[in-house]
RNA sequence: GGCUCCUUAGCUCAACUGGAUAGAGCAGCCGACUUCUAAUCGGCAGGUUGAGGGUUCGAGUCCUUCAGGGGCCGCCA
């Protein structure tokens, strides 16, 4: 029996058992059964797995619902994996399963380890998820960090149920803005010969650019002083964005995010390949020279009708068509980004997810409608958007400004609280919603701080492992899985087992619904179930998972603790934390 | 004005894409360390899920109207 996701198992069992009934003529035929679910009821009093079926299929039957889950009982009841089979409420059929169907899951994690609970499905397929690209003008600061931590925890999920994933950075080199840091850099470099120099609007400010004027006088001496823009911004703007691009690499290590491809928005310009997609388009008739209307409700004293060349994004689900040429002859912001992501579609990616700020929202449907006629509809972009750190210092609010340099970089951030807390915490949000962090309460080493939390359920694993090897147990995970589990049979030790099983299952709804939060949500549901068996241990003796003299049934419970170990570090392993052996 | 996201306990948030009596943590109150690490646990209290309407056997979840908030809105990226 393939033991992998019992409530896909029993789903199986369940959907054998509703084809039987068809046969019989209990049922009609021709019924959809895609909606039947098999899930853990949301109280543990009724039971451990339910299903809708019988609701569900009362409809198009026109039968009653619990005419029908009496019926599917009969069936269920003769599998020897279920024990009791009851029908309640308006039809819920509700599941017990023998304690062996369980405890045998606790072996299946021992033998598979932290492989217990992929799934095969993303087997087969690629998929390309951008994160970050953040401007190469500047350090990394805390909205680039959740990005960026969300964008790898996606990337580790998606990798876990078989997914190809290629983890890449759009840099946005190309535009206006790497213009103003080459000029930003140039009064830092005035600056660095002594000079005085003002920083006017439309430049930055920021203190992070005095290394780099001091690193452009270090190499081209007084030679560029004086000088026109002309002779000098191309060469600025080149070592500046490599200057800062480092800067932000380095960021990302720190933060232990490893990018599998870098893209350089510049190196589309002057090869072809801009014209090439726009071309592309153009051959699809979705290119046209034309006057947009005005933006309803937007004071219309500054607008003037102005023919353009426009994309037809409306022919795939756009609002409106969007300009992709500017009337000096350049591209827009979004013509080089349909480029590039026309280039993520010749590459083969079978799905797309792109991780940006929530102030680029209104950008999705206009690159869902590029990638939809690039592709012929064939590639699907998700896109996800990060909503706002808020930061809390002291806990008072704490303001960011780019221009006025007040902004906590991703570098401060992890040098301050360290990378699992850095990391775990910014996933403890799901992506659209804010997200407050407080530098001091994240400090905290209490049960404010989830981290500690699950790291400590952890650390508290392995120092049974440890002191049970001191007696001389075997505590390998072969010895383990070949333990005697009969000995786990009180409700807080297979509780803890309910909700180990339900990790392959949570591991897939994270996946499907690209949503990496809901692992920190579960590893601290797990946690707290370990937890709570350990402190009972505190008052029921016979709950402690060492027992004096009781080879066999010491194994059984650390077998138990051992499954948990694993599947807590599997799950801090997608989120990119580490787990801790010892917390002291 | 349009598009989009959000609104759940005093606070910060979950809720397994439509399931049963909406759950945690913090704050408050009571309790548990001669004990495998108390960075932990148990208990009490806390709710008209912003408001109304609709679909459904069943709605925090889907549709709709409204209120409040964030973001975006023709050559800024």
């Amino acid at each position: 029996m393939k033991l992998m996701n019992l409530f896909t198992d029993i789903r199986i069992l369940l959907l054998e058992a509703l084809e039987k009934m068809v046969k019989s003529g209990d049922l009609c035929p021709g019924l959809d059964f895609t909606n039947v679910t098999v899930e853990p009821p949301r109280d543990p009093l009724h039971g451990e797995m339910a299903t809708n079926a019988a609701m569900l299929l009362a409809k198009p039957t026109g039968k009653k619902p619990r005419e029908i889950a009496e019926k599917l009982s009969l069936h269920l009841s003769a599998d020897a994996r279920i024990s009791v089979v009851d029908v309640a409420g308006p039809g819920f059929l509700n599941l017990r399963l023998s304690a062996d169907v369980w405890r045998g899951l606790v072996v299946d994690i021992l033998k598979k380890g932290e492989d217990f609970g992929r799934s095969s499905i993303g087997t087969g397929k690629s998929v390309n998820i951008e994160y970050v690209s953040a401007n190469p003008t500047g350090p990394l600061h805390v909205g680039h960090t959740r990005g960026a931590v969300f964008g790898d925890a996606l990337a580790g999920l998606l990798s876990f149920v078989g997914y190809k994933v290629t983890r890449e950075y759009y840099i946005n080199d190309g535009g206006a803005q790497v213009d103003v840091l080459a000029r930003s850099v140039y009064l830092r470099y005035l600056e660095a010969h002594g000079q005085k120099v003002a920083f006017e609007e439309g430049t930055y400010p920021g203190d992070y650019l005095i290394l780099v004027g001091q690193a452009l006088k270090d190499q081209v001496g007084a030679s560029f002083i004086g000088k026109e823009e002309d002779f000098w911004l191309a060469k600025i703007r080149k070592f500046a964005t490599d200057m800062m691009m480092d800067h932000i690499r380095s960021d990302l290590t720190l933060l232990g995010v490893e990018m599998d491809a870098f893209f350089s928005e510049k190196s589309l310009f002057g090869t072809g390949r801009i014209e090439q997609t726009i071309l592309k388009l153009r051959e699809q008739g979705l290119i046209y020279e034309g006057i947009l209307d005005p933006p309803k409700g937007k004071k219309p004293e500054d607008w003037e009708p102005r023919k353009q060349t426009l994309f037809k994004s409306t022919e795939h689900g756009d609002d409106v068509d969007r300009p992709v040429m500017k009337s000096d002859g350049s591209w827009t912001y979004f013509t080089p980004d349909i480029a590039y992501h026309d280039d993520k579609v010749k590459r083969g990616f079978d799905f797309l997810i792109d991780i940006l700020g929530a102030d680029h929202g209104g950008y999705v449907k206009r690159m869902k409608a590029a990638v939809s006629a690039l592709s012929g509809g064939k590639v699907q972009l998700e896109v996800k958007l990060m909503q706002l750190v808020k930061l809390y210092k002291n806990g008072e609010p704490f303001k960011m400004s780019k221009r006025a340099g007040t902004f906590v970089t991703l570098r401060e951030m992890v040098e301050q609280v360290g990378v699992d807390v850095t990391r775990f915490m910014m996933l403890t949000r799901k992506n659209d919603a804010t997200l407050e962090f407080d530098f001091d309460k994240v400090l905290e080493q209490s049960r404010e701080n989830p981290v500690y939390y699950v790291q400590y359920a952890h650390a508290r694993g392995c120092s049974v492992l440890r002191r049970a090897s001191e007696k001389g147990i075997d505590v390998s995970d072969g010895a383990l899985s070949a333990a005697d589990l009969r000995h786990l049979n009180h409700g807080s030790e297979l509780a803890v087992v309910k909700k180990l099983a339900e990790w392959p299952r949570l591991v897939e709804i994270s996946a499907r619904t690209n949503e990496p939060h809901r692992i920190a949500f579960y590893l601290y549901e797990l946690a707290s179930e370990l937890h709570a068996l350990w402190n009972k241990g505190n008052v029921v003796t016979s709950l402690r998972f060492v027992q004096e003299g009781h080879l066999g049934t010491s194994q059984a419970k650390i077998a138990l603790v051992r499954s948990v170990c694993i599947v807590i570090s599997a799950g801090l392993g997608i989120l990119g934390v580490r787990p801790a052996e010892e917390m002291r």
